[in-house]
Formats: structure tokens, sequence, C-alpha cells
DNA sequence: ATAGCCATGTAACCAGTTACATGATTGA
DNA sequence: TCAATCATGTAACTGGTTACATGGCTAT
């Protein structure tokens, strides 16, 4: 289990409440990791229990209170000792490959729609990605030292993004040029 | 869900038995689905209750009988129905990103010997990649032909595997190049 | 009014992993 | 003799998703 760790490394960062670090795994490490705010608020309780994280209750007036959690002596040896051990990279689930692979039972105009759709997708996270790294490009070097591995991980994710549009515009124009679709091609069209 | 389906999209490629199905996984498109033995069976077992997909019992003499699965009209007809519907891009959880991100915890020569052993994992499996690319592309139309769709989801992993290498080869150096590891860095020696 | 943000949780369910179990044949 | 390949499964557990639940404040 790995995402007992992602709560240590991100605490280890900063103190945060359960819902913040919700809010940092929906963008940023969202992504290289993911979790929901259910998750993250029962971990969190398993942590405390295991006393690698503790808390304070912060009483807010104009919001509801929160705990904010730290990360402990014995967190901080537990996620070090975890980080220095091998990990196999991640096994690959992805259902779009499922359905290229299954592309025959339908439609060419259904597949290529969906490629468009997913194209569409990764280059809007492609443009935050940019942003982010810009950012991060032009800040003083005291904050690119700080943020140096936040940075690297970002990488990731832009070299990711790129590498997947590019795979989803060849195999658009793999089946659209061989295999002449039965239904209009969404994207395609050009009145003029 | 998407073993279910998975399954159906191989057993409509070529019927299997659920040993040969849990080879398929780990070989060919392992790349983009992974399944145990165990889980196969067991979605089987469900598949063939909701009269997806049937079986014959073959009998052999030198090997365990086996059970050979085919797909059914009602488990084409399902195949189909939910290759049409889009998917959401699979969510990220690489505990390599949490490990490069709580780096700062360990010593710098314990990241990078762990950067190098996933590069040359990631070599290994991207020259059977390209084997197997050689091999598609030097066979004969028809096979070629019957063999697009496997083949683009092949070029998925190529191009994933080549983006990987290369991000991890730029976040070594980075990382070498930036901090002085405390201990030797594995391959960084170079006596004379 | 209505949606969205802040803030915390429980419960039921589904998917995936690990451990356990059996047994013949073949090759190093 | 030991490991690998072929072949099938069950059981317990862990991790992750979906649904349900509450409630005030802020901006449109």
């Amino acid at each position: 289990m790995s995402l007992k760790h992602a709560i240590l490394v991100l605490l280890e960062r900063s103190p945060s409440s359960g819902y913040d670090l919700a809010q940092r795994f929906k963008s940023g490490i969202g992504n290289f990791w993911n979790a929901s705010h259910q998750q993250v608020y029962q971990e969190l309780k398993r942590l405390h229990e295991a006393h690698l994280v503790d808390y304070q209750l912060e009483t807010q007036t104009e919001r509801p209170d929160k705990k904010v959690y730290r990360i402990t002596r014995a967190g901080k040896k537990a996620a070090a000792a975890w980080v220095a051990e091998p990990v196999d990279p991640p096994v690959v689930r992805d259902a779009l490959l499922v359905k290229l692979y299954g592309a025959e039972l339908v439609d060419d105009g259904a597949i290529l729609a969906e490629l468009d759709r997913h194209i569409a997708v990764h280059e809007t996270s492609l443009a935050e990605y940019e942003a982010r790294e810009e950012a991060y490009l032009s800040a003083d070097e005291a904050t690119r030292r700080r943020m140096k591995l936040p940075y690297l991980t970002l990488r990731r994710g832009i070299r990711y993004v790129r590498g997947t549009v590019e795979w989803l515009r060849e195999t658009r124009d793999f089946i659209a040029a061989d295999r002449l679709p039965k239904s209009p091609v969404p994207g395609k069209s050009r009145r003029g």
C-alpha cells in the first residue's frame, strides 16, 4: 500500500487537513497519485492510531473547524524507510486500449470520436501542466531549489501527456486513413 | 469494471482457456491490461453464468484437461456496447513518483540506484516491444491488416516506455548534477 | 434560489492481491 | 532433485469507488 506513504510524504512537505490533502491529490500530485477524500480521512485515522501522524484541532469562526495533521518522528522514519525500498513500475490498466483492441466490434466513427475526446482532455491538462512549468522556471532560485522534486514529477506528467497525445493522433490517422468510417467523422469536416 | 470486457474482446479474437488468457495478459496485452490467473478464472465463471461466454471441455492425454472458452452472441453484443461507450483516461498511481517526491528523506544514492534499476527494467521491455514491432512490420499484408489493432496498442507501449526512459534519464541527471550524493553513486564512477 | 467551497465522516460494495491447494510432465 | 510449464481452482484480505449524510458561508 502506498496511499499511506503518499500521505506521509505530503505531510512531510507541509502539514495539512484531510480536506487539504484531498485537494492536493486532485491537483498537482493528482498527476502521479490519486485518492478521494473518503480514502484520505480513513487513512489519516489509521495513521493516527499508528502514531505516524498527529493533529491539532484548529477552530475557525467563519468555517468548519479542522484537524491539521503533521508527520511525527516515527512517521518520518517509516516514510524514509519506505522511500528507500525498491518498487516495481505500476501495472497498466487502460480501458481505452482495450476498446481500441476491440474496435472491430463497432463503427470506426465511434472510435475516432473517442480518440478525439481523449486528445481534447489531454490537451487541457497539458496546458495546465505547461503553465505550472513556466511558473516554476521563472521562480527565484530558492523556490526552484525547494520545488525541484515536485517539478521533476511535473516533468513526468508533461512527458506522459505529450506522448499520449502524439500516440492518439498517430492512432487516429492510422484508423481514419485505412478504414473508411461508416458514419461521419467528428472533427474532420472543414466547411468552405 | 473492465476485466470482464477485456476478457470478452480477447475471446472475440480467439477462443482461449483460462490459462491461455492469463498468459495473454502476462505478455502482449499485459502492456495495457493485467490480470492474474485467479482473477481470470473467477471472471470466466461469472461470464459463463451470465451466458456471455461458453466453453467446451477439451480432454488431453499428456496434459491436464482444459476448458476452451468462446464468446457467445450475447457476449459479442455486450462487448460491442461497452466498446462504443466513452471512458475516462486511467488514474495514475505511480509509487516511484511518490518516492521521488519524498526523496529528501533519503540519501541521493538510493534514489539514483532506483532510477537506474527502472531504466534497466524498461529497456528490457522496450527491446521486446521493438522486436515485436519489427515482426509486425515485416509480416505479409494480410497479417498486418489482421493485427493492426493489436499493433496500435503495441505502439502505445513503445511510446510509453521510450518516454519513461527519457524522463528517468533526465531526472537521474538532474539529481546527480545538482545535489552531491552522500554515498557513492552507482554507474557514475569511471576509473582511469 | 442555486451552486460551489469548506470541512468531516460512515457504510456498502467492487476489484485486485496474496496465500493456499493439487498434480502430472519435461528439462536442467 | 529442483524448477518450470500446463491446468484449475478457493479463501482471506486489502485497497478503492460509490452512495449517503450533515451544515454553514459566499458569490451569482
